[in-house]
DNA sequence: TCCACTAGTTCGAGTCTCGAAGCATCTTCC
DNA sequence: GGAAGATGCTTCGAGACTCGAACTAGTGGA
């Protein structure tokens, strides 16, 4: 059986991110954020231009119909403006509203605080980056 | 600002694993099975005594109503049976059918080929599950 | 102008998730 | 032994998530 190490390595994976959420999940309660809306929270940057839903969708592997459930959650909670593109009429670009950008902050923060992956030195957090880079580049 | 390379690793693990879901989501439907169900599959090691719903639910990061739930699907459909534990009788171990056994071993298959993952080396799957393991184990 | 195409929304149905309450079975302690 | 509490699981009900199909508005090419 030559998958055993690919097995593993996935699994791996899993866990870290399921542990992640895991963990997470009170700091996303007390914000009444749930797992979708948090990833969608998370996946709108503050430092870049802000995307247009069909961008997000793609980056949340997610439909259309779903971010437009997803992102009528933030906005109802103040945490997101619909934008209309100037460029092109029919595209609503996502941004963050002052309160989302400080919900976010707070919530990244978490994530950051209490993944599993925190334990890691600098050096190896790069190597991890590094591979998992390569194997998404392919 | 110190969390960069921890947020990049944190986006890296969630990306592959998404991915590897996005990727696999034809041969679970193939099968009827869901991304939840298919997770329980997943953890059901045929090599490993038959586990408890309380332990899979751990496993699995969810609760026992969940795991009800998702017992009955795969039940429903042939794959796992419910058996009391002769040792505690409130217990019951999930073992997997015939059935199950083979649909398991395809959806394995099929996640082994179609993760990202696959493209790396053993010598990087090795390092990279040994790296993962040491976050998880603190 | 017409027409095919694209971005997003609405609708309806199915799936998933979880707290609260209930049932059966242990375990503890007297 | 038997009551009292703990544990494993299920049921129920409500809310959240996901997606295909159909729809609206806007774009761009012939």
């Amino acid at each position: 059986m030559t998958g055993s190490d690919l097995t593993a390595a996935v699994v791996a994976v899993y866990d870290t991110w399921m542990r992640t959420v895991d963990l997470v999940e009170p700091v996303l309660a007390a914000h009444r954020l749930t797992t979708a809306t948090f990833q969608a929270l998370w996946a709108i940057s503050p430092d870049e231009d802000p995307p247009s839903m069909k961008t997000l969708a793609e980056r949340l592997y997610c439909n259309a119909p779903n971010l437009t459930f997803m992102t009528n959650q933030l906005a109802d909670r103040g945490l997101v403006e619909r934008v209309v593109d100037p460029s092109d009429r029919r595209s609503r670009v996502l941004v963050l509203t002052a309160k989302g950008r400080e919900v976010r902050g707070e919530v990244v923060e978490a994530v950051l605080a209490k993944t599993p992956l925190g334990t890691l030195s600098e050096a190896e957090l790069h190597q991890l980056s590094g591979l998992l880079a390569r194997a998404l580049r392919r």
